[in-house]
DNA sequence: TCATCACCTGGAGA
DNA sequence: ATCTCCAGGTGAT
């Protein structure tokens, strides 16, 4: 649908959705599940080990349509004219799944940290274009990891959730393919069943990889965004921790504004205020 | 139903 | 040098 060359791979990198990412002279390598990726900006090129590049960036959708749905709101408006090479991006659901609970009360940095030594200890290493480097650890093995080799990789007090969610999805209990396809709360709720994932980390699980445009990940910084600029239009936002219902009630309210393509909204959102406040990015 | 609080770890600032 | 505080939250009282 949409033209590649309108990407910018170094705005999307940076944008908090991916961490195995890192920029060796002009182009960026990244992990992606059991796949390398390398990604040049000009001429643009994406490469894929798995000779499968998968919508990486979510070329199917409609972005024309999308961008203009979600410019009615003047601030996201001023969001898209700041960063109009920002995409959502289509990752390997169950590296995302791991990287975000991963990402609880922790920062880029160390969350990058830590998938980094998940991926040295329990990856495979794989070749591609003279680069060689582990890839994500399937769930099998890390379902069957011990705390201790866990705990070394310095996941601190996420080591028991790391394991009991790559539990849930080697059982079967969690199947990425079924969640695809079902709609958006049923996707949330059964995310929430797992220790560790709570209403956030779902929503970042379901909008980045699992297709649910309407997920709307409410953190601190989505928090302050909202008060920031919308405080008027919701009832429910206040400086006060989100609890858990009215989450749910928030992210009703900023549907209904939004409308359903709120996720890619909220990523523009995300980017324009962590840029405004000079934050790091990988 | 909701408010507090502890939690691994690494980096920044006092 | 040492301490405190905080960072894409979540789970247990």
């Amino acid at each position: 649908m949409q033209k590649t060359s309108t990407i910018n791979i170094e705005t999307t990198i940076n944008s908090g959705q991916v961490f195995l990412w890192n920029k060796i002279e002009d182009q960026w390598i990244g992990v992606d599940g059991q796949d390398i990726i390398i990604l040049n900006q000009s001429p643009f090129c994406a490469r894929s080990s798995s000779n499968n590049i998968n919508n990486f960036f979510r070329e199917d959708d409609n972005l024309k349509e999308i961008l203009l749905n979600i410019s009615s709101d003047k601030i996201v408006a001023g969001a898209i004219k700041q960063s109009p090479g920002l995409r959502l991006i289509r990752q390997d659901p169950f590296q995302c799944y791991i990287s975000f609970i991963c990402s609880s009360n922790s920062s880029i940095q160390n969350i990058k940290s830590m998938l980094e030594n998940l991926c040295k200890k329990f990856g495979t290493r794989q070749e591609f274009n003279g680069y060689e480097l582990p890839t994500f650890p399937k769930a099998e093995i890390l379902a069957k990891a011990s705390m201790k080799d866990l705990t070394e990789c310095r996941l601190g007090f996420r080591a028991k959730y790391v394991k009991e969610a790559s539990q849930a999805v080697d059982s079967g209990k969690i199947d990425f393919v079924q969640l695809k396809k079902t709609d958006y709360q049923t996707a949330l709720e059964s995310l929430k069943n797992v220790l560790g994932i709570g209403n956030k980390v779902a929503d970042c699980i379901a909008l980045f990889s699992l297709d649910k445009m309407e997920a709307f990940p409410i953190d601190r910084w989505t928090q302050r965004i909202l008060l920031k600029y919308y405080k008027k239009f919701f009832d429910n936002i206040t400086e006060k921790p989100v609890t858990e219902k009215k989450y749910g009630k928030l992210h009703e309210e900023i549907v209904e504004y939004f409308g359903p393509y709120a996720g890619y909204a909220q990523q523009f959102l995300f980017k324009m205020e962590r840029d405004l406040n000079e934050k790091k990015w990988l």
